[in-house]
RNA sequence: GCCCAUGUGGCGGAAUUGGUAGACGCAGCAGACUCAAAAUCUGCCGUUCGCAAGGGCGUGAAGGUUCGAUUCCUUUCGUGGGCACCA
């Protein structure tokens, strides 16, 4: 019986699936344990062998942690939405809902055959509106919310409200606009567009004019981290800045909490440094300076105030307010002359030109306020206006860039350090003991910092001031395919929509190129943008019916109540329990129900968006469909009685008389004949578009129906917001989704959040480092201060998978010129070199020149008869990429190369090596498909098995460490498998295994085994775990032990690595019920027995002077004096001590003996 | 320029706390089985001197601490990554 793992594999995946083995509880008496992989955008191009090593990881993790007894969340989604979908649809019209769908479906059939252990019903993506409702939902929380700093924590907007009537924002300085202070009164006067501007720049999340990166090639403006070097991140356009209202993260109100949070949470080293620098705090102080003959103060921003007295100029950055009230008259021209220089160039030649020295001198001095020397106020581009203060003061002789403008300008040096400072360069030591520095003379550097903030402070011109480099976050993208914003322009004034009109939904476009003024295409869509209603009630009636919104719901219940028999409540207590009735009652669908739910959904049938138990004014019709005011319900058995009909009929002529039509069906009608029922709705639907629904838009509806906009009297021109999301918005908080995915009453369950906590264990590539990383952490951070969620760090421990690299290939392409007349060059043959041939040719090897240009001259002839004028002028090599799937290790496959790129090469001859072989090229380079260095793991699998292909990835290095991929060495992990096999099975013999009495010798490999793989899989040394599977294989082989007492326990332990093969030979013997792969429940993983590994001796290396010359065995309970002794008597020691006394004799128990000679 | 990571055979890598450097695998070489191939099995496999026994050298380089250093410290070089007029 041979081992078949194509048989095996897709038996017990297809297992696996049926009867659910991965399925998830919420509720478990077991501990839990979280493991998430970051998710991926499905990219048109598929997996390659890169991609699926994390996930390996994680799901050996999962399953090890899932057999030792825990409840282990282990889920995978999409992060559907993003920039190459659109661009593709750009390029070929096609939906990128279509394509997305279509990369999704690819995916998953190849993560399918790697045998995760995913709970597929979890799954999430980005895209879908049930799943970007809640990301909606959570902007419109944070949009809710201010940063109390004296909290240090983010509060609702209402508290902020509160503070502002009874003492304006004297304590809460504005975020946003530092100079904008009011008292309670000045709020109160304030009219509401004055106050909403005011609240904006109070918000988290907040719109506002600024300076974003613009990439006109994209069409859209980009995060600063995602734009490298002055170029997009993505596709390398250029980017300039420009002037737009945009969305912003208020990230920078979180940037003490960020830094404070990586103290507590096991990310890298490198990680967190990243995103240190990123933050980039800086403690220092702000201090103003006088400005010699004017008005003016000076504020500057310096970490160096200890450096006061070295300051010998002042810089502003160009852009600085102050340049035009202080540049004097003589100087003026100057100043203009280089203002136009400065605007003249891009962001990517100032990035570009880092080193070239420009600035202009204004005319204007400042004093120090310490020796009341004056100081030449120059602008310099170098000097940026969005840090600090926009204004430096510059101390040459300890700053470079200081230093290397004072002697372009020839600016006169002061040296306060003494013999720090050469002359030749800028030192910018904190060593020093300072001179030249009044007050400060004579102090270090160090200690002088805060003598030097305490004098500033005291003197009343300046303060202790900590800086971030860190800037708000842009999150508005001049796009179509994200999450559009639930957000109404009116008259300027942002307006949220409710928690009850989400999702708002991404309409249909045919078009995807840029709508007017920068904008996205949303923008195109007027239908969609433009909401026009009735004139809209004044600002203060508008919050009058806000607060009456509840009662007038509970009138329409009294009013009617005398109608019907007690279905409908009255008060608002009772209103509210009818909202938690349904909340509840959604969870459990009839099967009829369900049946036509899967119809209704997602606006299935004519684009018409259904509610399922929604909510109207006391009642809960099964659907509703809000815009069409049609409900349907599906009756089951107990309405037939009389009773409950008269019941129903109240509540139908309630309904009609608030507009709403109902159609109803029996269970059985849906059940039995669903499309009659859909086209019966259908019908409807179109009817009720039909009839004149003036009447109902009087906007008396009670809350939550769906169009409260009128409620918010809003009215007039109405526009919706036209940007989206960035691709980050639905990967802040994904992880979150997974633990309560069908949740249609709030994004997450607390209880859910509760149980499952942070994510344990988080896996993923390092390039989302100060993106995803850093904005899923604020994210949970303020959902942690609204009250959402119990933790404020969402990942416990971060472990990065190192990039598997592309080892690709090279083949050699004579490239010559050929004299003669009206000859055309590219009728040449084609012909390739091998390696060494065109090594030498490349290193102009004469003999290899001559013998190629003979070879050359043949073909020449051959393929131009007659032609006696031509003749070989010049001939060199051009190496070009080959597909690595044809070159087995460096040998090219000739026939496969000649059929390769519809048969380009069919013709082509070949320069072979001596042994007739034809040999490629090698580098290391990043796997991609223009490189043809991609290796799908499909092939893989397919040729191998899943089970050798998670292990050889596993195998090939630390999880962490980047490596190139090399697929030759997969057979050795194969035959380690086949290997395992043969324990059980012989091929010729079949069944081998026995159920005798295991050995002590046995017992050991198998305990040291157990002890080795639950310290790897711990640590994540996986590579070094399957070595200790082959080791053990090996052993057990060479002992033939076939003993099901020992086997059966090393298929628990290999399992969570190769976990068909073990399920298999698990079935196999223990024929009724293994356990093994199957059912974690009843896993009775092995526990390691360290009574069996004691040993009473040991072979002990004995060395002489630290080399190791010996080995002796020596009994392990035994003492110093002892020990000397033995190794004294010893003929190898004895021959090295020549006769002399040994110095010294270290002896360290259980580990090595050192004679000191 | 600054910060982080990293450097071990022909290759991927191992050595978990300072204690036998090179586990395990690939590639290679020699052999067994076979008509042959595949599969499988056995042996060799850092380098150098030596017939051998045995010895010298060896973890990028140089120095140091230590009985003992791939591991700790200092200096320096290479590679990969991040940040970069951030005052």
């Amino acid at each position: 019986m041979e081992y078949r793992f194509n048989e095996i594999e897709q038996k017990w995946q297809a297992k696996w699936k049926e009867n659910k083995v991965y399925k998830v509880s919420n509720d478990s008496a077991k501990p839990k344990y979280y493991v998430l992989d970051m998710f991926p955008y499905p990219s048109g191009a598929g997996l390659h062998v890169g991609h699926p090593l994390g996930y390996i990881a994680s799901d050996i993790y999962s399953r090890y942690k899932r057999l030792k007894g825990f409840n282990v969340l282990h889920p995978m989604g999409y992060d559907s939405f993003g920039l190459p979908a659109e661009q593709y649809a750009l390029e070929t019209g096609q939906h990128p809902a279509v394509t997305t769908e279509r990369n999704i479906a690819t995916f998953r059939s190849q993560l399918d055959k790697i045998g995760f252990s995913y709970d597929w019903d979890r799954e999430v993506r980005t895209s879908d509106p049930d799943f970007y409702k809640w990301t909606q939902w959570i902007f419109l929380q944070i949009f809710d919310s201010w940063f109390n700093r004296a909290t240090n924590k983010a509060e609702r907007i209402a508290s902020l409200l509160e503070i502002f009537e009874t003492e304006g924002n004297l304590h809460h300085d504005c975020p946003g606009d530092k100079s904008i202070q009011f008292s309670a009164g000045e709020w109160k006067a304030f009219n509401e567009k004055e106050q909403q501007d005011i609240l904006m720049d109070y918000r988290l999340t907040f719109s506002s004019y600024g300076e974003v990166n613009w990439c006109e090639a994209l069409g859209t403006v980009l995060a600063n981290d995602e734009v490298v070097n002055g170029v997009s991140e993505r596709g390398g356009h250029p980017v300039e800045k420009k002037k737009m209202r945009q969305w912003y993260l208020r990230i920078t109100e979180y940037a003490d909490r960020l830094l404070e949070g990586l103290e507590r949470i096991d990310f890298s080293d490198a990680m967190k440094e990243m995103q240190k620098n990123w933050i980039g705090k800086s403690q220092g102080a702000e201090m103003d300076f006088i400005i010699k003959d004017q008005q003016e103060h000076l504020k500057v921003y310096t970490t160096r105030p200890d450096t006061i007295f070295g300051v010998d100029f002042m810089v502003l950055a160009p852009e600085h307010e102050l340049v035009n009230k202080i540049t004097s008259a003589g100087q003026k021209k100057e100043i203009e002359t280089y203002l136009t220089y400065v605007k003249s160039r891009s962001e990517r030649e100032r990035l570009a030109e880092v080193k070239q020295i420009t600035g202009c001198f204004t005319g204007a001095y400042a004093i120090n306020p310490f020796d009341d020397r004056e100081i030449p106020i120059w602008i310099a581009e170098y000097v940026l206006a969005g840090y600090g203060t926009g204004a430096i003061m510059a101390v040459p002789c300890g700053d470079q860039r200081d230093f290397a403008f004072a002697k372009h300008f020839n600016i006169p040096i002061t040296n306060i350090i003494g013999d720090y400072y050469n002359g030749e360069e800028a030192n910018p030591t904190k060593e020093a003991i300072l001179q030249n520095s009044g007050f400060l003379n004579g102090v270090s550097m160090k200690g002088a910092i805060s003598i030097a903030i305490a004098k500033i402070e005291g003197l009343g011109i300046g303060n202790r001031k900590v800086n971030f480099r860190m800037r708000d976050a842009g999150f508005s993208r001049q796009r179509y395919w994200g999450e559009p914003f639930p957000i109404i322009w009116s008259d300027g004034i942002a307006i949220p929509l409710d928690a009850d009109e989400l999702p708002l939904e991404l309409p249909h476009v045919d078009k995807y190129g840029p709508g007017p003024n920068g904008e996205g295409p949303l923008a195109n869509i007027e239908d969609w943008v433009n909401i026009n209603l009735t004139p809209n009630p004044s600002p203060k009636e508008r919050e009058t019916r806000l607060q009456g919104e509840a009662e007038l719901a509970s009138d329409h219940l009294l009013e009617n109540k005398k109608d019907e028999p007690g279905y409908y409540n009255s008060s608002l207590p009772e209103w509210q329990n009818t909202l938690a009735f349904a909340k509840e009652n959604r969870k459990e669908l009839t099967e009829a129900e369900g049946v036509i739910w899967q119809k209704l959904r997602d606006r299935q049938l004519d684009g018409c968006k259904f509610r399922r138990q929604h909510p109207i004014a006391g009642y809960i019709p099964d659907f509703v469909c809000l815009e069409k005011k049609l409900i349907i319900e599906i009756d089951g058995e107990y309405h037939n009685s009389e009773e409950q009909k008269s019941f129903d009929e109240a509540r139908a002529n309630w309904l009609a008389e608030n507009g709403f039509e109902m159609i109803r069906f029996t269970n059985e009608e849906v059940k039995n004949n669903i499309k009659d029922v859909l086209i019966k709705v259908s019908q409807k639907l179109n009817e009720v578009e039909k009839t004149d629904r003036s009447k109902n838009e009087k906007s008396n509806q009670p809350s939550g129906s769906g169009s409260s906009l009128l409620w918010r009297g809003v009215g007039g021109e109405v526009k919706r917001e036209t940007s989206t999301m960035p691709g980050y918005a639905g990967s802040s908080w994904y992880f979150l989704r997974y633990m309560d995915p069908h949740n249609d009453q709030t994004f997450c369950d607390r209880k859910a959040s509760d149980y499952w906590g942070q994510v344990d264990i988080y896996i993923g590539g390092t390039e989302h480092a100060v993106g995803h990383l850093l904005y899923s952490r604020l994210w949970t951070k303020i959902l942690f201060d609204l009250g959402y969620v119990s933790h404020d760090e969402p990942f416990k421990k971060l472990v990065n998978q190192g990039m598997i690299q592309g080892s690709s290939r090279f083949v050699y392409r004579l490239a010559w010129s050929v004299t003669g007349e009206d000859f055309d060059q590219s009728l040449l043959p084609q012909l390739f070199i091998s390696k060494s041939i065109a090594d030498k040719i490349i290193s102009e090897d004469e003999e290899a020149i001559k013998e190629t240009g003979g070879i050359a001259k043949e073909l020449l002839i051959k393929a131009f008869p007659g032609r006696e004028d031509l003749s070989i002028f010049r001939i060199s090599v051009i190496e070009t990429h080959v597909d690595v799937s044809f070159v087995n290790g460096v040998e090219l496959d000739i026939n496969h190369f000649k059929n390769w790129r519809n048969g380009e090469y069919a013709d082509a001859q070949f320069v072979f090596e001596n042994d007739g072989k034809y040999i490629c090229g090698v580098e290391t380079e990043k796997m991609s498909k223009s490189k043809y260095n991609t290796v799908n793991p499909d092939v893989l699998v397919q040729k191998f098995g899943a089970d050798t292909f998670r292990m050889y990835e596993m195998f090939l290095g630390p999880v962490e460490q980047s490596k190139p991929w090399d697929t030759k060495g997969i057979e050795g992990v194969h035959r380690f498998l086949r290997k395992l096999w043969r324990l059980f099975y012989d091929d010729l013999k079949g069944k081998v295994w026995n159920e005798d009495k295991a050995t002590d010798a046995e017992l050991k490999v198998l305990h040291r085994t157990i002890k080795k793989i639950d310290e790897d899989t711990e640590r994540f040394s996986f590579n070094t775990a399957v070595s200790t599977f082959m080791i053990c294989v090996n052993d057990l082989a060479d002992m033939k032990c076939h003993k099901k007492e020992i086997l059966e326990p090393l298929l628990f332990l290999l399992s969570p690595y190769a976990p068909h093969i073990s399920a298999e030979l698990g079935s196999l013997i223990n024929a009724k019920s293994s356990p093994i792969g199957e059912d974690a429940e009843r896993s009775v993983y092995p526990t390691f027995n360290p009574a069996l590994l004691v040993e009473s001796a040991k072979e002990y290396p004995v060395s002489i002077n630290g080399k190791v010359r010996t080995n002796i065995n020596i009994a392990l309970d035994i003492t110093q004096a002892d020990v000397e002794q033995i190794v004294l008597k010893n003929e190898v020691v004895q021959k090295w001590l020549e006769g002399k006394a040994p110095k010294k004799i270290i002896y360290v128990k259980n580990k090595m003996v050192n004679v000191v000679i």
